[in-house]
DNA sequence: ACCAATAAATGAATGCCATTCATTTATCTC
DNA sequence: GAGATAAATGAATGGCATTCATTTATTGGT
């Protein structure tokens, strides 16, 4: 039996073995974080996003990531804050109102639909420390005061606007057959007749049919309110 | 030194040891599993229902529960449909229309406030396995089919007030101080403006006006479809 | 030019968690 | 009465985030 050497012979390919210590330039930093964390969610999805896959994916110890994170929730808070900078707010302010709220909407919870994971966490951390999701604010505020809403009114009705963005990314995710009733269909005649009835409409995914039947309405009736 | 006797002396006061083997009569069921899991999230919150803690409550070891559900998911959708249940659906078939969505969505958001944890399993499992909130749904669906609603349009709408109660459920579990943009406030004029400017209105709580905000958008957008 | 402080890495715990499995045994069915 | 089944036990298992002592290169102060 051969002597057993610990050489480096057993690391990942490509991977070089680092000594303990500061090295020469730092190696981690919250951008390639989160670079590497969304990767690693692009391959492998919220379940494979761990401190472990994240420290691989980076050539580093899990360990080390804590000298620029604090917890998992700061990572996804990293990651939260890059896709708000992908929202498009672009309309505030060159096109008309409601046309701005839907391009928003729309963009918003297609960006979110890929990451509802985020949601329970975004919608407890305060705001504070998330630069690019405060700008994205900023601008819709902007566009909504300047198209004559009550100041007093703005916030509710992006919260509003919001809850309905967040609950409809979680629909998108949801399996096709949903709503099949299964043996339980004799018990609820109603229901199981819409549900068919919707699934001869064969238009659009049912979910964007929804989310636009809300979405219209609440731009009806927010447009309502300005001066 | 004493002889390592193997004495129940050591179990935790009040549980009796059992033999392993098939007892007198079954310990569990779904019921008390549904609620003993409810009882342990109203004590110690989601974060405190965990198998193990389940299994204790029962005075079971935590593989036991696996005789009974598959999964703690499978926990989870029992909870989720024992809520349901608690959702009002009464004042439709009683009341007007909108006065009967009114009710029944803020009982909704009400119940689900408490319980957002659920919200990301109740999104993605099918409806199948939960009959009570296959029983709220049905309830629903009459309701607006006798209101006039076009059959092919229920679903969709309801997918869409679905949306925003959970959303919104999330939001009345959001601190107050979600929105202070702290040391960025200044680069973030025109929010900061509106969030000062709503805090002035101390009618209700900002996450209830928001709420009825957009509710009674989608009630009123709704209501124009009936025929 | 030295020296102390600091920053950033390592790797070895730690403790929690859901889940699985072999085993035991009372009850039910034929 | 015998064999199958249901429902319990307790001992793994493997994954997970996080902590900690330790190492070492760089930085800033005197």
């Amino acid at each position: 039996m051969p002597a057993p050497t610990p050489t480096p012979s057993a690391l990942p390919a490509g991977s070089v073995r680092r000594r303990a210590g500061r090295p020469t330039a730092a190696i981690l930093d919250q951008d390639g974080i989160t670079t590497a964390a969304l990767e690693l969610i692009s391959n492998k999805g919220y379940n494979g996003l761990t401190m472990a896959a994240l420290a691989r994916s980076l050539g580093v110890a899990p360990s080390a990531l804590y000298n620029h994170v604090a917890s998992k929730d700061d990572v996804l808070l990293l990651v939260e804050d890059h896709l708000a900078a992908m929202v498009d707010v672009s309309a505030f302010g060159v096109e008309p109102w409601d046309v701005a709220v839907r391009r928003w909407a729309w963009s918003y919870r297609d960006v979110f639909s890929e990451h509802t994971p985020l949601i329970p966490v975004i919608a407890v951390l305060p705001v504070a420390n998330a630069p690019k999701t405060l700008a994205m604010y900023e601008a819709v505020t902007a566009g909504f005061r300047d198209a004559g809403f009550p100041e007093e009114k703005i916030i509710s009705a992006i919260v509003a606007l919001e809850a309905f963005v967040f609950g409809a990314a979680y629909d998108v995710t949801a399996p096709e057959d949903i709503f099949d009733a299964g043996s339980l269909a004799g018990q609820v005649p109603n229901f199981t007749a819409a549900v068919d009835r919707l699934a001869l409409e064969r238009h659009a995914r049912p979910t964007d049919v929804a989310f636009e039947l809300g979405l219209e309405a609440l731009i009806t009736g927010f447009g309502a309110l300005r001066g």
